[in-house]
DNA sequence: ATTTTTGATTTGTGATCACACTTGCTTTGA
DNA sequence: TCAAAGCAAGTGTGATCACAAATCAAAAAT
């Protein structure tokens, strides 16, 4: 009986390979329709076609459809009456709306993370501060991509902790559902020059460090405001219903 | 120039026709699996195969496979590593994360419906509650089915009147979750011989009538933990992860 | 010149098929 | 007797086709 024998030559094998995963193309699809969207790369109200999309991503239209259908239960995306979907348009309602459900559910998932934070993971977004400071440096120019994907991982770092399994697919959906929103705000505010998100952040991870669960809960709220509070005063200056 | 007059005309037809609608095969399917979902009539950890609800409803796996993806990316099914679905399983901590959530949004949903009901709104979820009364005096054998029905009109007859296009999609997405561990717990209730859930309900009324948004929230959360609270228990002492 | 009608193209939906993977059982070998 | 290999039924995924509805542009009628 070599049975033992055979166990260990399979763990040695087993210790050098790395899974190699079984991600189905529909689910590419999605992955990148998300990103798509939480990056603004479409802008709101843009009508999106499945076909279109499947010669895009080099696809046919299957996993397409199943994917814009997921994306429109989450309400990422709208299905218009004539069975159309688009990017749901920007209206002052909807800002606020979006803004209200943003600041209570990511502020109970950072409140929950506030005491449940240890310092390993704590030590984890200051290193993930201080580098992004460390390419704001660098870079004159301003990556507002690479910003933009810094900022989602920070935030998301820190929900991850707060332990809720469902919270989290929430905000992920949130997101979701401001990404467009939020990139028109991002642009505008670029062009007026204000850039110095690095201060809320640091706001959050001192309050963090406290597990003052209140002081991060308020930190986290100005931070999210303001893009939406500049989207709004220029959507009200503007009347332009995009 | 018999414009305005065929322009008449087709307003009195449209007057007494009342709008077909469209719905998809799909649709449907997703509606009866919500709906089977929210009453319970599924079991945690039950799997689903495409082609068994096909056939169930009488239908092509097509519509079946979009509806099913759809309900995984809410959450109200569970994909597995294998690629079959299942409704997911319940565990203590699954439990406490849906009643926190449901507590938050639920909670801020009637808060604001609070300060934004009109008195014709308050007076037709009164009506509906006075109905219900009626309804539970007359019948001595008690229909769970019908109760857990009036129990949803319930209370998204209040939900709606708090205005946020976003809020409202997250509370139906958080009681198709629950939907599964809520009627495991009726059950138990209603072998336990309790079922005094009118109380909280005129409580949650009166706080409304009163615009009071503090006690319409506190008297909302009692009701909605106390199926939670009492499966908890269930859990606990019978430490059978279903 | 403006409106209506007609026709061609595009689009979403549902059905069906082919293929790969899983699962459970039987058979084979030690 | 028991574990491993092999086989067969079942299952999800993606591609393709058919069809109906929507959209748009050109042509016809007023």
């Amino acid at each position: 009986m070599q049975k033992a024998a055979i166990e260990k030559n399979n763990e040695v094998i087993a210790a050098q390979l790395t899974p190699v995963g079984r991600e189905t193309v529909q689910d590419r699809v999605y992955s990148e329709l998300r990103r798509a969207l939480i990056g603004g790369l479409f802008e709101p109200s843009q009508v999106l076609t499945i076909r279109g999309l499947a010669d895009a991503l080099v696809t046919s239209t299957m996993p397409v459809r199943e994917a814009l259908g997921r994306l429109i239960t989450e309400k990422a995306l709208e299905a218009l009456p004539n069975r159309s979907v688009r990017v749901p348009p920007i209206t002052l309602e909807r800002i606020d709306d979006l803004l209200r459900a943003r600041s209570l559910i990511e502020g109970e998932a950072i409140a929950l993370a506030a005491t449940r934070m240890n310092p390993r993971q704590i030590a984890s977004v200051e290193a993930m501060l201080a580098e992004w400071d460390e390419m704001r440096a660098l870079k004159h120019k301003k990556d507002i991509d690479r910003e933009a994907t810094l900022n989602q991982s920070f935030h998301f770092e820190i929900y991850r902790c707060c332990g809720s399994a469902v919270l989290i697919p929430m905000i992920e959906s949130l997101w979701l559902q401001s990404g467009p929103c939020i990139r028109v705000a991002i642009y505008a505010f670029s062009d007026a020059g204000e850039v110095d998100t690095a201060h809320y952040h640091r706001s959050i991870v001192a309050a963090l460090a406290k597990q003052d669960a209140q002081a991060a809960r308020e930190a986290l709220v100005a931070d999210i405001s303001r893009p939406f509070a500049f989207l709004r005063d220029k959507l009200q200056s503007a009347k332009d219903p995009i």
